[in-house]
DNA sequence: TATGAATGAGCATTCATTCAT
DNA sequence: AATGAATGAATGCTCATTCAT
């Protein structure tokens, strides 16, 4: 997306400008994008608010690049899950393991994307991010409802909130989880997985337990 | 909670008060706080800018506000669940309701601190986030320890984990739940508790499935 | 000078109207009158904001008519000495001994007066500040010119910087004196006269001394 | 004086900040640092208000920078004539033609010293002034004392109130002097001086009047 | 490549004032 | 005689953005 009246960074310099999207990313991320003053970023990249301009056209084309390289790189693993023709649960487990990896990777994306996406699809520049969700949202439901009906997951929850639940399970851990910190992405996953497969419940015989309490307290 | 000189909103009047603020968290939650002008909150309430601090010191002022209520509900209904005695599965569920009916009644409060928080607790006003905040983890977790020792939760989980896996997922849904939907809190918490309890895989197949597929992909 | 529009107050209530321009003085002399609220005024009085409008048209009415009094009662006074047919000099120690009389009873009055006034007369409302002013140079320079004339005082001197040094010299100790203070307005101004009349170098025969010695810096 | 985060003026283009300094100060004199607006002060550099702040912190920080700015440079000239041993006589002259020089070259930082000092030393960023103020007393307190003790100045004059005097004539000169008027600050001096010291009766007459009417008055 | 200086729109907040009760 | 609630204009200040150099 080169030039449009002014000539912006020269096409080439493509290695400052990443970095220059990098520490951008980290504000966005620490402090909220609105909260995050053009200054505080050329502070951190010891320029001048200004002389940012010479590489994005504004504030929202920093913005837009960081979460378009975060959701083109996402999807690029997602589809070649979806892609591979694996069962419902493989899938599942293949795009749970793809989702922490993408927040390893661009942890400061994802965190932006969690706190800011609602009130940025509004605006006509982030319509990309609206396609995006629906289809995501497209390819996990699917993937329930395949599991229901070859019976890999149970036929009793209801797979929009169970879409719900999970989606949110996933990727709000962008907001405590920490690149080389104690667990991989793919440890985190597993651990993730055997939650949301097995349930932290202890298994027995009796299934007493199956059904909570909460019935009574209605 | 009575204020520095000026005597303000007379002391009386607090339905005004309470009406005003539940307009400024509903758009505080729809925009985001530092992006909710005064002049927004105002346009809503069908007075000036200059009014609303006839009732309130400051924006600030009633954010505080906004989130203390939500705060000292929730937590007269978690002390209780705490105090009663009960077996830790059986308060966690219990946790687990009582946060979906917080949602239910405070859903901008929720929406709020989930986006706000983590800048908010910069500010000495806001200290107390972080007070709530430590005793919410102790809480969470020592009835997950506690389930653990007595057999109810399985013991391969870390708590650590496991214990923001359930907190996010739960208060992530102040993001889409909608009070007067289709589901009631106590509703939606069954589902929820089932998932995690229980999981979402379908039971009694072969173990193989307990172990997945990731430890091949790293 | 009653009703506009307003009813204003009744025309009675004189003794509450004092009461609170008595207040308004004082806050006016302290904090100055543009960061003196109205609100502060009320405040001190006991009542709101808005009830103040129930005895006075404005903010600047107020002043006016805290200026107005402090300034007839001075020319009531200047006005008796300079009608005495006394000599010059008597004339002016009466004149410092009346204005010393002045800032006793309406120091708050003559602290605004002497912070404000330069930025007032610019008002319409204000004019007869620069009137009375007129008077008083009148009063003043007359006095001093007739003593120069008479022989009385010392005719070496720039009667018109002479004046500004006598006038400001007076009016100044507003800002520190205090009513009931260790000394009387009258001790006062016996010093002030003693200073002015006949300096504060000691006297001696040589002439030396008469000629300070800035001469050789110019 | 460098500043917290912010760069501001960088450091270079001291000459613009002066020049804006002085209009500002101008402003502040002739309006009341109260009641000048930022955008008057920015009307008057031929600027925006907002493009005020690159230069400065605030409108505070003008002031301050303006009072310093005096300041500094009159305790330059005050210690000198402290420093240089001259007797009590020659010293209490030598300080008053260094303040009407300091008037002639600081005016409006004088006058607004004059009007505000009083309601700025509340606030931390201007305590600065009161300690400029004590050492101030100090100096021409111990100067007149010393005065008295050598028999240069009256034994029976309340020194406290003669240095209030003094100070108060001095720095009102502010309020009326124009630089490039009829006289130089030296010749103001002088002519202050002579009364002062030797007061503007006529000298050796009848003792008479010495004592002044008003202990009739009593 | 970047700076220095400035813009202009917008923001939270203050405050004198109004007026029905 | 005074209150409670609101107005509306102004204020100090911030910030994304521009552009000549």
């Amino acid at each position: 997306m080169p030039t449009k009246k002014k000539p912006l960074a020269p096409v080439a310099a493509p290695a400052r400008r990443r970095e220059l999207l990098d520490k951008a990313a980290n504000v966005f991320a620490a402090v909220g994008y609105t909260a995050t003053t053009v200054r505080r970023i050329a502070d951190d990249a010891g320029m001048l608010a200004g002389s940012l301009y010479y590489y994005f056209e504004s504030k929202d084309a920093m913005l837009e690049e960081i979460l378009r390289t975060f959701l083109d790189e996402l999807w690029e693993a997602y589809d070649a899950v979806l892609d591979a023709g694996l069962s419902p649960r493989v899938t599942f487990e293949a795009l749970v393991v793809e989702s922490f990896r993408a927040i390893d990777r661009h942890r400061p994306a994802v965190e932006i994307y969690q706190n800011e996406a609602k009130q940025l699809v509004a605006q006509d520049r982030f319509l990309f991010l609206d396609a995006s969700q629906t289809k995501f949202e497209k390819a996990w439901l699917s993937t329930l409802e395949r599991g229901v009906a070859v019976k890999e997951f149970r036929a009793d929850l209801d797979t929009r909130v169970t879409y719900r639940f999970v989606r949110d399970t996933v990727w709000v851990a962008a907001s405590w989880y920490r690149p080389n910190g104690r667990y991989s992405p793919e440890e985190i996953a597993r651990q993730y997985l055997s939650m949301v497969l097995d349930g932290i419940a202890v298994r027995d015989e009796q299934q007493a337990h199956a059904e909570p309490h909460t019935r009574s307290r209605t």
